[in-house]
RNA sequence: CGGAGCAUGGCUCAGUUUGGUAGAGCGCCUGGUUCGGGACCAGGAGGCCGUGGGUUCAAAUCCCGCUGCUCCGACCA
């Protein structure tokens, strides 16, 4: 950890606003390039693919296939839909050294449909489903609360394509239950509201919100939500528009029923910070934190402590390999109250505690951050005490 | 875009009202004493005070322009 760049602060940055604004900044998770544009040092960064990685895995179980499209597209596809006009000072236009229009894609309708439009003819190919993670451009009115609403951030967005209504209908509640897996692995507390559906048009669609009070809009039941996940039956519109047709059994053209479905990938990851933290810092649900576990040495220069730790973590790293988990080793030279203030911050589920006091013993503390519950383990039988832990959340 | 506020070492801020050679705390570096929940002592580095103009013998401070950032409203994952 020594030299991981984790730049931890002690006070609250005057940027920000929001806990879970001000816990991303203090604990070393992101830093501001401009207004809405954040880089993801090192812990924001694993905390992002830790979110992707549970959503990739659910889009895959639910049959969708992984692509990835420009960012860059050109005027002409959404002059197509209008949406060139329509979409106004919200899409960041760019021109070529030949002063041909483009535009940093904000969503993906247009480009997805003349893929499928151009490829695929029969209901026999149909329904298909198709995803992926990308960074989108939104130049938004007001950019806030950090990951909340960037101006460039990251997204899962997935269109579906279908020979029916039906057909829409049956997918649509596939996804519907794939979003609710989704943030249920994440450990998180979310509710789902009927929606408007915005400028991405059609006809019905639901909103996935994540419980915390700093939300953003108002939900029914009076508490208010982040809004995290959206899916939408968008029907024919794009279709129509772009001529995205396919030949049914009686070989008549028809246009294609579409939907599509969004989840905001490192909002999701903010959400989660703000119905999940306390005065001392994140409270990371354990499929979501950086690291799973952190062993610190209470003074990392003492030889058999750090030894032993060092024996612990090498450990941890081998039963870990296949989980997808990760572990830190705390080597730094800093005083044990000053580590284990940092954990707390960055939000370290789990602590194992190596000292002088223990060792005696031949025992290390195992402590979890959420309960500040402590445990005396035995140094040969940490393995099995941490499986304990991993039982409680649910691996998917 | 309308309304409000802010801009001074890496971070949090004081100094601006009443112009006179730039301060504190935290962090950082060195040495020492410490060492189980953000230690202490001593020494040290680091700032054209957002930017451009103006007023003045003299501007962080007064005046005008610009830029950036934050908050409140309408749009959205």
């Amino acid at each position: 950890m020594s030299q991981l760049l984790v730049p931890t602060l002690r006070e609250d940055p005057s940027e920000a606003e929001i806990v879970s604004h001000k816990l991303l900044l203090r604990a070393g998770y992101i830093k501001k390039v401009a207004a809405g544009i954040y880089t993801y040092l090192p812990l924001g960064l694993k905390v992002l693919q830790n979110v992707t990685n549970i959503v990739r895995e659910e889009m895959n179980r639910a049959g969708a296939q992984e692509i990835f499209m420009p960012v860059l597209l050109p005027a002409e596809l959404w002059r197509q839909t209008g949406r060139w006009e329509q979409y106004g000072k919200e899409l960041f236009r760019v021109k070529d050294r030949h002063e041909r229009e483009f535009c940093l894609g904000p969503t993906h309708e247009e480009i997805i449909t003349e893929l499928v439009r151009d490829s695929v003819r029969s209901y026999k190919e149909l329904p298909l489903n198709l995803y992926q993670i990308q960074t989108k451009f939104r130049d938004e009115i007001r950019p806030r609360f950090g990951l909340m609403r960037g101006r460039e951030f990251m997204m899962k967005d997935s269109y579906s394509f279908h020979a029916s209504e039906e057909d829409l209908d049956r997918e649509y509640k596939k996804m519907y239950e794939t979003y609710c897996r989704i943030f249920q692995r994440m450990g998180l507390e979310y509710c789902v509201t009927k929606a408007d559906s915005g400028l991405i048009g059609g006809g019905f669609s639901e909103e996935f919100h994540v419980i915390a009070d700093a939300g953003e809009e108002e939900l029914p039941n009076g508490k208010r939500g982040i809004e995290v996940g959206h899916i939408f039956k968008l029907g024919t519109k794009y279709s129509e528009k772009m001529g995205c047709m396919y030949m049914d059994e009686n070989n008549k053209e028809k246009p294609m029923v579409m939907g599509c479905y969004g989840i905001g990938v490192a909002r999701t990851a903010q959400a989660a910070i703000e119905q999940n933290h306390d005065k001392d810092g994140i409270l990371w649900p354990i499929p979501l934190a950086p690291y799973q576990v952190a062993i610190v040495p209470v003074n990392a220069e003492e030889k058999e402590q750090f030894e032993v730790a060092e024996k612990i973590y090498s450990d941890c790293k081998a039963s870990f390999a296949t989980t997808g988990f990760d572990v830190l080793l705390d080597d730094r030279a800093g005083r044990i109250g000053a580590k284990l203030k940092d954990m707390d911050l960055i939000g370290i589920p789990i602590k194992i505690i190596v000292g002088p006091k223990g060792l005696k013993e031949n025992k290390i503390e195992i402590k979890t951050r959420k309960s500040g519950e402590v445990k005396l383990v035995a140094i040969d039988r940490v393995r099995e005490e941490l499986t304990n832990v991993w039982n409680i959340c649910d691996f998917g």
